[in-house]
DNA sequence: CTGAAAGCGCTTACAG
DNA sequence: CTGAAAGCGCTTACAG
């Protein structure tokens, strides 16, 4: 029943069948200087033969390099991070680095992984909106062993790590002057959710373009304009509801992402409105789901932004001097049928 | 500008301040028995103090366990694989487990991820959809070492190994048979690629289903009822569209996902069709968006698919000669909207 | 170009 | 209950 030879194939194994030394097949194997060409390619056709897989273990703790690199999201589950993911996975992949992922939903998970299984377990990170408070920043940079662990941030910021950013402010703008060009005067806002004071910086930022634009454009600014949407679907039914049930509801929503405008737009289905005759409605994001359902939106090309973090990381990881940078993601309204001018 | 001292904490330095050797510390900070309490106590407070981690490459190569789980899926950034990669996450997080992700698209990235990296770097590892040729299958045992390390399915199924399963034909019949019951004869399918001979067992046994629930019931199966939604919104727009461009449209659809299921709701209202007056739909899954749109369903408990093949997985790695086991998940009928008797 | 040997930081019998 | 020492499987100066 039990195989005869349990242990698993060793460079010593190599060596032997190669006639040569651990040392000669570690570097023929890593296509090192000094190694005669006739001697590597009978440790190679050897290590082939015997399907030697080198045991990352092992060259870790001598190298003190562990080739992985972590990412950490809030969630697993969200249309958002896993798009993020696979964008930042895709160039990692021919890398030879190994892909960790910690889900830290929660200040405690945050705290236990930024502070312990992190240290001598990678040589890079990728953090996606996890956002660590300033009292915990410092103690987050020395956890990482000062500048061994490469750090790169996206959709917030660390202090002296380089980042993906986007310029959610000009989101926002773009959405809110779209709808003002069309003659939209009472344009309401679907945001994240309003109780959360220093919680995600998209939000905010975007919020802040929407609060901007009203004022620069002379639009009224109404706190009944304005509802949390948790960036969900159901989120955003809500608060389109919220919205549209009132005296004097808005002829123009901007909802922060598609998500939630997917929900407004069923809002408005539901109260029998016509869009984009009664309501207009603009969404972020450009998810595939708009394209099906004519959502007009902000485009972002997410998977792109995991593919620049992971890029930045790399870069910092061949050349571990060189300063922290600030990637700047581009953004592009994307007009579809859900925004006309207003009824009336 | 340069730290003074660069190096980490070793255990060493722990049993050098706590006036022990690195055997006793080791011991004390495991929970192993042999450990005077008071010994124990300065150990750990002197590991705290220095705010000691072990290294895990180092005790990986010393116990040659890896204390991870990978988890390799076709696609990162879709819903499916999202929800179930989260479920298990959260099964793992508690566990000490380090959790690797691969994405394995095609063929040759299959082959190179299950062939290669992963053996000495993971105790155990969950497949999603990963389908294994018959051919390959017994290459993969012996690349995972035999029984070293430990796999458990989700949604196919290999040799000797634990797995995730879902009554698909199950789920199919429940769809049709809840429209058939209302009425409806005139049944279509959206599905998964047709010109995919060998590919997902998923899509070929809701197929199944819902060819022989049909022909149970004596319902005509027409070629023309049958188009392939590439389990995606665009996809199954397009289907849709193909479905009801006919002299003799379906007046229901059985989309194999919500996803699908959300595209024919689309083509619908393109043709100004009304749902469920003009036409029925049901999808698979109980996708977020469902609930918002009112539609009828087969749910699914996705993360749990996720969360029963870690625990699975867990339970042979504590229990190695644990025989394989299937796990059934179970799936109910969700009525919603979109599913009414035909016009006539 | 090649090999002997030390070292990476742990764990684990073994002896006391 | 504790410690000295071997060993895990690599890599890397160093000597030849």
């Amino acid at each position: 029943m039990a195989g005869p030879d349990r242990r698993s194939i060793t460079i010593e194994d190599v060596a032997a069948e190669a006639g040569v030394s651990v040392a000669t097949v570690s570097r023929a194997l890593r296509d090192l200087p000094n190694v005669a060409p006739q001697t590597r390619a009978r440790v190679v056709e050897t290590a082939e033969r015997l399907r030697y897989q080198p045991d990352p273990s092992a060259s870790r703790l001598a190298t003190g390099r562990t080739t992985t690199i972590a990412i950490a999201v809030p969630l697993l589950d969200s249309w958002y991070f896993s798009k993020v993911m696979s964008g930042a996975e895709a160039v990692l992949a021919d890398t030879g680095y190994d892909l960790l992922i910690f889900a830290v939903e929660n200040d405690e998970a945050r705290r236990r992984v930024l502070s312990g299984p992190l240290v001598k377990r990678v040589d890079g990170l990728i953090l996606i909106d996890v956002h660590v408070p300033q009292e915990e920043s410092a103690d987050f940079g020395s956890a990482m062993g000062g500048d061994e662990v490469k750090v790169v941030c996206v959709g917030f910021s660390l202090p002296g790590a380089s980042k993906v950013v986007v310029d959610d402010v000009g989101v926002a703008r773009l959405a809110v002057s779209h709808l003002a060009e069309l003659g939209h005067t009472r344009i309401a806002l679907v945001g994240g959710p309003t109780d959360d004071p220093l919680g995600s910086e998209v939000p905010r930022a975007r919020r802040q373009g929407y609060v901007d634009t009203m004022q620069a454009l002379d639009l009224p600014l109404r706190s009944d304009y304005e509802a949390g949407g948790h960036f969900s679907v159901t989120g955003g039914e809500e608060a389109g509801g919220c919205l549209l049930d009132t005296d004097d509801p808005p002829t123009a929503v901007f909802a922060m992402s598609d998500e939630m405008a997917f929900g407004v737009l069923e809002a408005a289905r539901e109260r029998g409105l016509d869009v984009p005759g009664d309501l207009s409605v603009v969404g972020v994001d450009d998810h595939e789901v708009a394209r099906v359902l004519g959502l007009t939106t902000i485009r972002q090309r997410v998977a792109e932004h995991g593919a620049m973090a992971a890029r930045s990381l790399l870069e910092h990881l061949e050349d571990p001097k060189l300063p922290a940078r600030i990637h700047r993601a581009e953004t592009s309204l994307v007009v579809r049928r859900t925004t006309a001018p207003p009824a009336r």
